[in-house]
DNA sequence: AAGTGCCAAATTTTT
DNA sequence: TTTGGCACTT
């Protein structure tokens, strides 16, 4: 089973101590959730202590004499399961250890290794993530004719968007285009038979991805009885927590599971949903009375996290919902500073706020790991991380890249993952790939007679060479060879394939490979805990370990930057939420109906991370995508709510004079740039002529900062340029 | 067929 | 900062 127990006692320091007696078990709103028989629901909002209610069952489960390998405690992230375990543990010392607990996914992955037979399938499946998923599609897309120049044809990222999300919604793909991708109607049939591809692609190459594991757990329990009695007759108790961001095929993952006992529990809140993008659907909250008959519904109405006026503030944000079906929360913390709200003029003016901000706490006595900053996407912190950098401050960031995503990881991984699945298409077409003078074509031919083979492994030795890679397929022929000798660890295998790797790495990174190099020391640590090979694989799919930077950053006291989403469940004392400012959060394609509701949820559930201090801050102009500045307002978000639950800083940055001289971020590429003859700004003015390679001549109509010239060419119209990139001359 | 260099466009959230 | 497409060279 997935085994969390085995890390918890590693990761001992990241948790601030729970300090709890089964004393507490009397406390009369953990009664009903420790001593109820039959189907339980938790309603309950941030900070009431939900984790802690199915710590308390546990506790209760366990003093009844209940065997632990009977419970399983599912949770939505690895990190909460071990979180979850680790308080346990304090709670209940060895005991607990034994207790089954992990995420949907990887409890889905056991499972169907062991009884996937059942099914008829092999078990030697490789999981794939989101980027593989594109890449196939990508793939078929061209394969079919679809795409290439056809620009209204939807996006590789799109199409999987779509599939995913007809899988989660438990809807037709077709009604789900219609429906939610209404421009895209008119290719429907091509996208349904893109879907068909791709489910033929992965089912002959032996591949699943995060969806399949879900789906085909429920096909186990739901069609094979016999797996069904045996799966659900081990587990006499289960729990969720964090219900409101399950699917639909998780509650009945949930319901099949729990078929013959209905010994259930559950705990959620409504106005935390933020995942329905992934199929997440907070009516599963409301159904479950339905779907459990006898259930009891516990509703949490204290806070134990926030001040009042933090409280204030975030019960107001919630109050604006059109759907609620939630509580009032109220607390008996002490606290009188309000939330704060600051409009700085730009970017830069918002990050040199929170770095003042920042420093003043820090001299003010708050630790640096009790503050975090928060936003809706992975980018927005771009600025702010160039300013504390050159601040000098410390800070990890959550969320973005995973160390697995990159592309010198993946290469690696390829090798080990054929070795386990050697019909693994991709793996085999990205270790070709690699070899001098083997392009696409080439590849594919050498892949489709290694996975139609009866023996892959020979069938790789044996093809036939052409003179220019003759030498670089021997090579990985005899690199194969060594691989399958003898019996060896996942530890020593890696070593090998890194030993064959690295001259073709520094080769394809020969821009940055050192920085690139740590991370595969970094692997190679991690590889060197496991025994088993397909175990490793599975782990770096389902859960990827974080870089070398992050993996450094936990362990010391460090500030924390990080993405709403990856913030869930945690708590700072001082949070600053920023980006705020309209068309970034809530994000522009969602600003209408239920898509705008989960935007107000987000600001919820990152309003809601604060302890003592919250933030709100926003820029009044951003740089958009093709190097303009725009004007832009506050989040709608805020400007709903009732001015007296916060206070406004005015911008005091303001000030200087007219031009802005900025400073500016010089990287490696504006350098190499400057080395040629390149033109700045400053060389032209409103009113010169200048000579473009390809828009020909124009006229120079506006300048803007920093770097940007508007340009009306006299045979393309008016374009706006970049002076570093467009190629232009003065006349 | 494969490799290289250049330009312009895009950039949600995650198991 | 990264990626995809295109035109050009090997």
């Amino acid at each position: 089973m997935v085994s969390v127990m085995n890390e918890i006692n590693h990761n001992n320091h990241q948790n601030k101590g729970m300090t709890v007696s089964l004393q507490d078990l009397n406390e009369p709103q953990y009664q009903a959730v420790t001593t109820t028989e039959g189907p339980v629901l938790v309603i309950a909002g941030a900070g009431s202590g939900k984790t802690r209610t199915l710590v308390y069952r546990v506790a209760h489960l366990l003093a009844q004499g209940v065997h632990p390998e009977s419970i399983l405690l599912l949770t939505f992230t690895r990190k909460a399961a071990q979180e979850m375990l680790w308080r346990a543990g304090i709670l209940l010392n060895d005991s607990c250890k034994r207790v089954v607990g992990g995420t949907f996914h990887g409890v889905a992955n056991t499972l169907l290794r062991r009884y996937g037979s059942y099914l008829g399938f092999s078990s030697n499946f490789t999981i794939i993530d989101r980027s593989d998923a594109e890449g196939i599609v990508n793939l078929l897309k061209s394969s079919l004719g679809l795409g290439g120049k056809n620009k209204q044809f939807p996006t590789k990222r799109v199409i999987v968007n779509m599939i995913s999300g007809a899988v989660n919604k438990s809807i037709e793909l077709e009604s789900l285009i219609h429906e939610q991708y209404g421009h895209l109607s008119e290719h429907v049939d091509d996208i349904l038979s893109l879907r068909t591809s791709y489910e033929e692609f992965k089912f002959n190459h032996g591949l699943m991805d995060y969806d399949d594991l879900l789906v085909n757990w429920k096909r186990l329990l739901a069609e094979v009885p016999e797996a069904r009695e045996i799966i659900s007759g081990n587990f006499k108790y289960i729990m969720v927590d964090e219900y409101q961001d399950t699917n639909l095929i998780q509650a009945d993952i949930i319901r099949l599971m729990a078929y013959n006992h209905d010994n259930v529990m559950v705990v959620g809140d409504d106005s935390q949903s933020i995942y329905s993008f992934r199929g997440a659907d907070f009516y599963n909250i409301m159904r479950f009375p339905k779907i459990f008959e006898e259930t009891t519904i516990v509703k949490l109405e204290e806070n134990y996290r926030s001040t009042q006026p933090i409280l204030s503030l975030t019960n107001d944000i919630i109050r604006n919902a059109t759907e609620k079906y939630t509580k009032s929360l109220f607390t008996s913390i002490e606290g009188d500073k309000k939330p704060k709200v600051y409009g700085a003029r730009d970017e830069l003016a918002e990050a040199r706020f929170i770095c003042k901000k920042i420093t003043e706490f820090y001299e003010g006595g708050t630790e640096v790991k009790e503050i975090a900053v928060l936003f809706r996407s992975g980018f927005h912190s771009y600025k702010l991380e160039i300013e504390l950098a050159s601040n000098g401050f410390d800070f990890e960031k959550r969320g973005g890249l995973k160390l697995t995503e990159s592309a010198h990881m993946k290469d690696v991984l390829s090798f080990l993952r054929v070795l386990e699945n050697p019909i693994d298409n991709l793996s085999w077409n990205r270790i070709l790939l690699q070899l001098d003078k083997v392009g696409p074509k080439t590849a594919q031919k050498i892949t489709q007679a290694i996975i139609n083979a009866e023996d892959p492994f020979q069938a790789l030795a044996e093809y036939p060479v052409g003179k220019a890679w003759e030498k670089g397929l021997k090579s990985l022929a005899g690199l194969f060879e060594d691989l399958r000798a003898k019996e060896l660890s996942p530890a020593m295998l890696y070593e090998i394939v890194l030993d064959y790797y690295q001259p073709f790495f520094e080769q394809i990174y020969r821009d940055d490979y050192p920085k690139r190099q740590k991370d595969l020391e970094q692997l190679k640590a991690i590889i060197s805990s496991y025994e088993d090979l397909q175990t490793f694989i599975d782990d770096t799919a389902l859960d990827p370990p974080e870089t070398s930077a992050a993996v450094h950053a936990a362990v010391e006291d460090k500030l924390v930057l990080s993405t709403i989403h990856s913030a869930k469940g945690l708590e700072w004392d001082v949070v600053f939420v920023i980006g705020l400012a309209d068309g970034r959060f809530p994000h522009a394609s969602a600003e209408l109906g239920a898509q705008r509701e989960e935007e107000r949820r987000l600001l919820y559930v990152a309003a809601t991370r604060a302890k003592k201090r919250l933030y709100l801050t926003y820029p009044r102009e951003l740089m958009t995508p093709d190097r303009q500045f725009r004007r832009v307002g506050m989040s709608s978000l805020l400007s709903e709510l009732r001015p007296g639950l916060f206070e406004r800083i005015e911008d005091t940055s303001q000030g200087f004079s007219f031009p802005t001289t900025r400073p500016e971020t010089i990287s490696v590429s504006t350098v190499k740039r400057r080395k040629g003859k390149r033109l700045s700004l400053r060389d032209f003015s409103v009113g010169c002529r200048v000579d473009h390679p390809f828009f020909g001549e124009g006229e120079v109509r506006k300048i803007v900062q920093p770097s940007t010239l508007e340009i009306a060419f006299n045979r393309h119209g008016v374009k706006s340029l970049h002076v570093d990139y467009a190629k232009l001359k003065l006349l």
